[in-house]
DNA sequence: ATAAACTTTCATTATATTTTGAAAGTTCGA
DNA sequence: TCGAACTTTCAAAATATAATGAAAGTTTAT
């Protein structure tokens, strides 16, 4: 296989990965392109490789700034604006978990604590089997959240080493 | 507020997380229907509570079981099929991070395997970021996999005992 | 102040996903 | 073997999501 068809099925591997995962296939797709360029690309770069629209490529762009994935360039001398990715896979990790954590984790286990308040007949089975159900799932959210903080806030080597040595 | 609000608004929450990961709606309020029933539930009680058809009752369920997390039930004397949803919050995660892992990430890691190999001009810019992302990437994909493996042979006690003891 | 170069917006259009429901299929007891 | 009770299928309809592109907005140099 050689570079330029490896490219492309990179790209649309990470698209679809992206979908399966709830993220704009667009959007992943964008991403994949950034992350196997060795310089920013212009809009006008974005729109013409991945054959998309000019307000596409422009919101999208902006998403990924958004979710601290990608960063906008000037050259000295030019008006245009470039756009680069962090290269670097543990920050992207981090990035994604720590903007899904507050898009979406911290939402829900708001929820949950309202929920995991709510009073009924102890000998209720409909009350007992929601009250369980929440309880347990509050649970493990938080301890996901807990999860997540800390892997946010670690450094790579901190996590690699204490945490996949357990994994084996 | 009373169960029968907060069961309805536990059902969307599940909902709402569901579709943003990825997973249909109603799947996901159907699993959490019948997370919070004590008892098994027919199609008939699904379409009813939710107010969807039955085709989409129907394949919701079938989904849901091949995805583990749902079993059937035969009541003795009648023909009519209940279904229950296993309560173990730690066996659906497990059997989430199992399906998830066969049917998105498995493939994913064939694809970065072929793309790691291509081979290229060691001088080439293009080739050498192309080459450091995927190379990068499929290593976190392993070590994620390899994780995900551990965590689903797991039991309980040892996940939560050996692995969150270190995130404090 | 103007115009060229560039970016952003958003109503409309296109695409993808989900749901419906009637018909077809299956199972079981009499 | 029949028909009632129940389940499954799937083409069509509905809904939700994403993309387009022309127009509006912005910035900068002169």
């Amino acid at each position: 296989m050689e570079l330029t068809e490896a490219r492309q099925k990179f790209i649309e591997a990470w698209g679809k990965l992206g979908s399966e995962w709830g993220i704009n296939r667009t959007m992943a797709q964008v991403h994949a392109l950034l992350l196997i360029s060795p310089e920013a690309l212009t809009t006008e770069e974005i729109m013409e490789s991945l054959s998309i629209s000019r307000g596409n490529a422009n919101m999208t762009v902006r998403d990924l700034i958004n979710w601290g994935l990608v960063e906008k360039q000037h050259k000295p001398g030019e008006r245009k604006e470039y756009f680069f990715a962090d290269k670097d896979v543990w920050n992207i990790a981090r990035q994604v978990a720590k903007e899904r954590r507050k898009r979406e984790l911290d939402p829900v286990i708001k929820i949950l604590d309202e929920l995991s308040k709510v009073q009924g007949d102890a000998k209720d089975p409909a009350f007992k089997t929601f009250n369980k159900s929440v309880t347990d799932i509050n649970k493990l959210a938080k301890n996901v959240d807990k999860t997540l903080e800390t892997m946010i806030k670690a450094d790579e080597n901190w996590f690699w080493g204490s945490v996949l040595k357990i994994f084996k």
